[in-house]
DNA sequence: TACGCGTGGTA
DNA sequence: TTACCAAGCGT
């Protein structure tokens, strides 16, 4: 190890500041491997806020990972809907099944083996083979990567400085309590070594900070630019019936809010559509809404014009018809939860 | 390797 | 308002 006493000041802090999460065991105990899983998928670029309700309710409902393989998995994208990046629910439920199928409902305890499983990548194998297991895995995720890169005052820029990064945490993770100490490394990047305005104060390991003694902590770690969000535009066609039952309609598995339901509409692109109605799903009197609705994804901003029509008897054929305080049964993701408050003037 | 993939909170 | 960021993964 590279800093002997490294180890020891974050998980004595760690054993002070501990934060009680749904998914943390109590002091002394090991997690269940079912539960560190769920929670680390939700937890992929999610914070821990928004993550607390969905892991409740997912383990209400499936608390094992034999309930979840044999879940519809309509069902899986309804509980996950407004979670976002939606794949993760159709590879959790499709790691759900291997577990059960290939290893007798019983995660795998080494990296290698949960390295292999759909929506398991390097962080959440290190996660959970370290944290279920007591593996010392070396564990690293954007939290980890800002507390190494301040410690070591890394210059060179993410993603590309990653590798390097690893080999450090590596060095740095201890035999006893790993998962103890990936999960300390983790809470002080959430909750001391933050990205803005880092309370040093706090830190158990200020005095070996490299960016702390020489520099501007808040500099680490260096990062190259991202390219700017382009700008897309829409519209969408809010068809209702008599009943008040509105058509959705079922988006392919695969690309952007995969397998989700939609309201449907003209595809996406560079400029307002000029002829929107060409791509209604009747021909009908289609009436302009002066709301339209903003949302913004990981790479580009939406702006979607909406339409409403009206019809008497609603053709199966064209989706599913379902009324709006009815949206919670099926597998909306926000951008259409927004365009239905649009639609009812928020 | 670089990009596609959601959403909500924060400054 | 805009930009950034959060316990990343798949291709």
């Amino acid at each position: 190890m590279t800093h002997p006493a490294h180890a020891d000041q974050i998980l004595a802090w760690y054993d002070h500041n501990r934060r009680r999460l749904p998914w943390r065991a109590e002091p002394g105990e090991i997690a269940d491997p079912y539960s560190v899983w769920l929670s680390e998928v939700m937890l992929q670029q999610t914070t821990v806020q928004t993550v607390a309700d969905y892991y409740r309710r997912f383990l209400a409902r499936w608390p094992t990972v034999q309930d979840l393989a044999q879940a519809p998995l309509d069902a899986v994208l309804t509980e996950w809907a407004g979670l976002g990046y939606y794949a993760r629910a159709r590879n959790l439920h499709k790691c759900a099944a291997m577990v059960v199928a290939r290893h007798r409902g019983v995660f795998p305890s080494n990296e290698a083996a949960l390295r292999l499983l759909p929506g398991i990548g390097d962080y959440t194998a290190a996660a959970i083979a370290a944290i279920a297991f007591d593996r010392p895995a070396a564990v690293m995720d954007g939290n980890i990567e800002r507390v190494v890169s301040r410690l070591f005052a890394v210059e060179d820029p993410l993603p590309a400085a990653k590798p390097r990064l690893k080999i450090l945490v590596t060095d740095l993770t201890p035999q006893a309590r790993p998962g103890d100490y990936a999960q300390a490394m983790m809470d002080l990047g959430a909750m001391v070594c933050t990205p803005r305005r880092p309370t040093c104060g706090l830190c158990p390991v200020s005095g070996a900070c490299i960016a702390r003694i020489s520099d501007d902590p808040e500099r680490f770690p260096v990062k190259t630019a991202k390219p700017d969000k382009p700008t897309r535009y829409g519209a969408v066609f809010w068809l209702v019936r008599k009943d008040g039952a509105v058509l959705l309609r079922r988006r392919e598995e695969k690309g952007l809010l995969g397998g989700m339901m939609e309201v449907p509409g003209t595809e996406w692109r560079d400029t307002p559509p000029t002829a929107p109605l060409a791509d209604a799903p009747l021909k009908l009197e289609w009436q302009k809404l002066d709301a339209s609705v903003r949302h913004t994804f990981t790479h580009f901003h939406l702006e979607l014009q909406i339409y409403r029509g009206a019809v008497g008897l609603g053709d199966p054929k064209l989706g599913t018809w379902i009324t709006p305080d009815r949206f919670g049964e099926v597998a909306v993701p926000t951008l259409f939860r927004k365009v239905a408050k649009a639609v009812f003037g928020k």
